[in-house]
DNA sequence: TGATTTTAACTGGTTGACCAATCTGGTTAA
DNA sequence: TTAACCAGATTGGTCAACCAGTTAAAATCA
């Protein structure tokens, strides 16, 4: 459809979100000095929008942000409440919400480890057999490409993330979904492939289905931890 | 500054989100017809929102969805464009993101258990003598209230959100942020406080932070294992 | 007086026009 | 031939006016 980009884009940090994280310091300024309390409901987006000096737009953005934590919530036609969490909390996950940084590449895939490693674990004491149903296929849509030593990242990848379905937790499984993209995006340039070493990843794949199968989590969590050896590597040398 | 909510208003199932599941689910068939290419430039706004006879404001909102899971990337002035990431993940994802439900409680907490775990476990080793001091910090916030048997849940939370800021993860770090206001809005409802039992947490509070200031990780896990039990209770009875 | 209906103001959401940055292709000058 | 440049078309972002649902005060009636 269009030209194909080659080279990553240089990362924009972007210049102007700046204003959205101005108008959450001031929200939070009104919390700690008391004009604004925890249940209330907030001024309306045009008198609030005014009364911080910025358009309604930017507000509504920044309280998009808000409500995506949780500190807020909007009911459509009467107004947007702050949560009742106290004004420690909102001061404190305000600030903490501001201070948050651009993720590194380890963190990421420190967390994935760490959040499979626990969904496997659930997933091979609950799966049902639908997951197990669909993980197969999953496998099976992997080994196909890998066996003829094809880039297989994506199956890859579907095939994990089937592996956290599983696990009968949405959170982990939702959490699971914001990172990974992040992390293909980096894997996939410098993945390179052989038929052998594809071999051994697709056997090890299997020891990790047979172990969900037998619910033996130990197991499942072993062959797990065996198949991501390399990424451990990555993290702790 | 207004009348407090007494009752927890009932959940609206947000029945007009579905505008921006079917738009991402009409993007994700562009993708497999092959219409629209991994790394390609989307349409622009305007002329997509017509041609899935939408409006151009929904179109956005859907777009800035499929941002968030990184599915999508926007260039001002420029253009929107399709992360690199082949047609199955596109795919595998989009269909995700559409089956995702709204959390339940209970893997909330699991998932809190399984982040703040491995949390404490990094902390442990990597944590700074700033992170340090500001965990004392909010450790000491906490005592103050407790201490006189006051509710202090907030600082309770404030005080485990800096054991994982410790942690020195950022990923991990921001996703406690998203899920601890959530379970902190669900508990403060129910909570008990007297000072006998108040005595007791401080003392786990402050059994995990020794751990930590001694870098022993196995014990700062087990110390915080100790501190939830009743979590654990909660999620595995 | 009290319950019920009416109504007017107020809410977040939506819309279409406008803005400034950017990309594109052809043109010009070295 | 090549590099610099300029103008117009295209882009996502912004804005102010408008919409539909909600709310609560005011008006009405039994």
């Amino acid at each position: 459809m269009n030209i194909k980009i080659e080279k990553e884009m240089d990362v924009i940090s972007n210049p102007k979100k700046g204003s959205e994280e101005i108008i959450i310091s001031k929200i939070r300024e009104l919390i700690v000095s008391k004009q604004l309390e925890p249940g209330d409901k907030l001024p309306a987006e045009r008198i609030l929008a005014e009364k911080l000096g910025v358009s309604r737009n930017q507000l509504r953005q920044a309280i998009q942000r808000l409500e995506f934590y949780g500190l807020v919530k909007k009911y459509p036609q009467s107004g947007t409440r702050v949560s009742n969490i106290g004004v420690t909390a909102l001061n404190g996950m305000m600030t903490d919400i501001l201070q948050l940084q651009e993720p590194d590449f380890k963190s990421l895939v420190e967390t994935r480890l760490i959040l499979e490693t626990n969904a496997v674990r659930l997933a091979a004491t609950r799966r049902s057999d639908e997951h197990l149903r669909q993980i197969q296929a999953a496998h099976e849509a992997y080994s196909e490409k890998a066996i003829n030593g094809l880039n297989a990242v994506e199956e890859d990848l579907m095939f994990h993330l089937k592996l956290s379905e599983a696990s009968g937790n949405s959170v982990i499984n939702s959490l699971m979904l914001v990172i990974t993209p992040e992390i293909i995006t980096r894997f996939v340039a410098n993945k390179v492939c052989n038929k052998d070493e594809n071999h051994l990843l697709i056997k090890e794949h299997q020891s990790i289905i047979d172990a969900i199968i037998d619910k033996d989590p130990d197991r499942a969590v072993a062959k797990l931890e065996e198949h991501f050896k390399d990424l451990y590597k990555f993290c702790y040398d």
